[in-house]
DNA sequence: CAAGGCTCCTGATAGC
DNA sequence: TGCTATCAGGAGCCTT
């Protein structure tokens, strides 16, 4: 399930294999999989055709194609299960592909066309999909102003974010994966980052001193740094990265997915308990629920 | 306006 | 064995 380090890892992957080549062709084999767009799949494919690739853009799970030269760009979010595959051409068609992306150059003048690449958008839930939007001058799609920084972005504030906790009446995982309060975070790395800092997710975020503010997101930024390193997080075998290949780090989850299991630092068997349709993992010693929740 | 809940989707797995 | 129920969950949208 992709949060921001995976979908980062998949923005270098375009960076390398597709920025810089012009889109020949769009193919949409699942209507669902192109998002926001009234006209249709078919205005959406002809829309984007022609165009050549700019440098891949990411703001916490977002990330984009610029269209150079029309002041848009083709905007994706992996949802669940998506993934965007750099596949030879010719390259036996995955279950569940979405839309085909053929590119008219190769990558170096010198390749042959045994060599040739396409992209491919493939999502098993359909819950991700691509979309097509004018950008702000800032390069940004419009669409997703109101997504925050996130917390590897130099220009992420600290300071505000920790205001922003104090003024609402809410609690810190809900705020944790509040994408315009801090982006990138997911239900796996926000279950990470309490357990490491010792918090229960149901504490109210206006109990929350500038020093636990100053904890708790230099843990979030450990647990995404991690998972960076080791290219992402993979253990449903539903995620891999833009070039088909499965990330580990999996094995190094503390809390998310360890129901029974012992707690790491104090050996208390972890709980999950139901939380917003999803569950949340943690440890009932180190993490003390607050006296106003269950 | 803020907060919280509902919903989209498919496949793996558990339970009977 | 084969069916049904449950679970996974990001984020737009709706309700309160």
């Amino acid at each position: 399930m992709p949060e921001l380090p995976e979908v980062e890892i998949v923005r270098r992957g375009l960076e390398r294999w597709v920025a810089h080549r012009s889109v020949a062709d769009v193919e949409v084999l699942h209507p669902r999989a192109v998002r926001r767009h009234l006209a249709g799949a078919e205005d959406f494919a002809l829309r984007v055709q022609g165009h050549r690739l700019g440098l891949p853009g990411r703001r916490g799970k977002y990330l984009w194609l610029p269209l150079e030269d029309s002041g848009q760009a083709v905007l994706a979010h992996l949802g669940m299960s998506g993934q965007l595959l750099v596949q030879p051409v010719g390259a036996p068609t995955e279950k569940h592909l979405r839309i085909r992306v053929r590119l008219a150059d190769t990558l170096t003048p010198a390749a042959s066309a045994a060599d040739a690449t396409e992209l491919r958008f493939v999502d098993q839930r359909t819950f991700g999909g691509l979309s097509l939007h004018d950008t702000t001058p800032d390069g940004l799609p419009d669409v997703i102003a109101h997504i925050a920084r996130d917390p590897l972005d130099p220009l992420f504030d600290d300071e505000a974010f920790h205001q922003a906790l104090r003024r609402k009446r809410t609690t810190i995982k809900r705020a944790l994966l509040d994408q315009s309060l801090i982006s990138g975070v997911g239900n796996i790395y926000a279950d990470e980052a309490l357990w490491r800092s010792r918090v229960h997710y149901e504490r109210p975020t206006a109990t929350f001193t500038r020093p636990g503010t100053a904890e708790l997101l230099t843990h979030v930024r450990e647990v995404m740094n991690e998972a960076l390193a080791v290219g992402g997080t993979s253990f449903d075998s539903l995620y891999v990265n833009v070039n088909g290949e499965s990330g580990y780090f999996d094995r190094s989850l503390d809390a998310y997915g360890r129901e029974g299991l012992p707690c790491r630092r104090c050996a208390t068997p972890l709980r999950r308990r139901p939380w917003m349709n999803r569950s949340s993992y943690y440890c009932p010693k180190c993490q003390r629920a607050p006296r106003a929740a269950s």
